[in-house]
DNA sequence: ATATGTATTCTTGTATACAAGTATTACAGT
DNA sequence: ACTGTAATACTTGTATACAAGAATACATAT
């Protein structure tokens, strides 16, 4: 019944590795060799493999056969799908959740947001963000959506680095706004002002990433017309 | 230029497993060691674990500690919420390819069907399945969202095995004639057609989910009373 | 100086050996 | 017949050894 959840070395590289990659300490198209992060993480290549296959199949990772592993480079289009799903899924969830009446849920997001401007005074960025995902996925557990919400997280790893990039220019009050607008919809039960809020909300992401990408152009996989 | 995708053994081993999972020839809840599936392929553990480790990631199989792996059981939400994301993502992307003008599209889609067609005539259910895979995609082609469809493909691997349960009750006919009319709506650019019939034939398959269920109980996990 | 062929080194792909739990079985004692 | 316990056989988790392709460095020829 204790279900200590030992945590296993795959499973623990797996995590390592993965928060590097989306919080940009290891680049965009770097060369990762397993015995580096085999050395690295002080554990031997196979559990580093295991974490490695599955950074792969979630395309973070990508394998050149024989010839080294790097870090997958921003591509433009996963971006965008990324956007796409996310915007979709969750309007979706938004349109459920304003219909619904929980105090309980209500004071969860307050708190939530709360604790980002909290976030903000500190300067603590990564904060202000693990309290941004939790709000988000206290709108999927409103209406019982809460695997459709890793859905979104899965999708939304491909954008997580572009906001990484973005962090210096963009103003956090403005998402907090938001925040507070999407709030005071759901209290009032108004569908039309939560569609609208969100996604201008959820696009903000996308303004400047053809300037990111411009400004990083190492960072992002080479145009389409190449090949 | 060349780009033969020589196949890692690794890479074979999980489509032939993950093949074999979702065509129910490995049946949920069946118990698949890891020396048993290496014989199985030929070739030894290292790869098997490969697969496995991303099979594990995608929810398909479940590692139960050093006491065994087994093929996950069908979980009811993970259906519930697959069929959700598809309804999404499938009805937004119909909607903007109905206002595609592309006879090139429209000619793959026709090709799809009459495949479809073909392979009832030849009771090739299987035939049907990838025919009809083809056109969803063709669908998303049309609007420049292939990524999605992937996205889609992911979620839907957890409907298949139900979609495969209930092969022997449905009349693939029902299915051709909402694909036919679905193709009907696209040539006549009709957004609200479109929109009506493909949620009406997405839901087909959730239909008969509680029989299922109760007839395979086997297969499926305990309810959410359980734990 | 450029190009080409070759040896060397590096990196991943696969197999195997070993460690550490888990489930099952055998069996003693009652 | 039954229960508790120890022994045993399995299964996964991790480390290491080996094989083979890919990149690099370098010597040689033109």
């Amino acid at each position: 019944m204790a279900n200590i959840t030992e945590i296993s070395a795959g499973e623990s590289a797996y995590r390592e590795i993965r928060n590097r990659i989306v919080s940009l300490d290891l680049k965009p198209n770097q060369t990762i060799g397993e015995t580096y992060l085999a050395d690295e993480l002080g554990m031997s290549r196979t559990p580093i493999r295991e974490a490695l296959t599955r950074l792969s199949s979630e395309g973070l990772i990508d394998f050149r056969s024989r010839a080294g592993t790097i870090v997958s480079p921003i591509r433009f289009d996963a971006v965008i799908s990324a956007q796409y799903v996310r915007e979709k899924l969750e309007l979706a969830i938004i349109e459920e959740a304003v219909k619904v009446k929980s105090k309980r849920a209500v004071f969860n997001i307050r708190q939530a947001i709360d604790e980002q401007q909290f976030a903000i005074l500190e300067g603590d960025t990564a904060g202000f963000f693990v309290a941004d995902e939790r709000m988000h996925r206290h709108f999927s557990e409103m209406t019982d959506r809460v695997a459709v919400w890793s859905v979104i997280s899965e999708a939304k790893k491909h954008m997580d680095r572009v906001r990484r990039l973005s962090l210096q220019k963009i103003d956090l009050n403005v998402l907090l706004s938001d925040h507070l607008l999407i709030l005071e919809a759901i209290e009032n039960h108004d569908v039309d002002a939560a569609r609208s809020i969100v996604t201008t909300h959820l696009r903000r992401v996308m303004h400047d990433l053809d300037n990111l990408a411009e400004q990083h152009s190492d960072y992002f996989e080479l145009a389409k017309s190449e090949k």
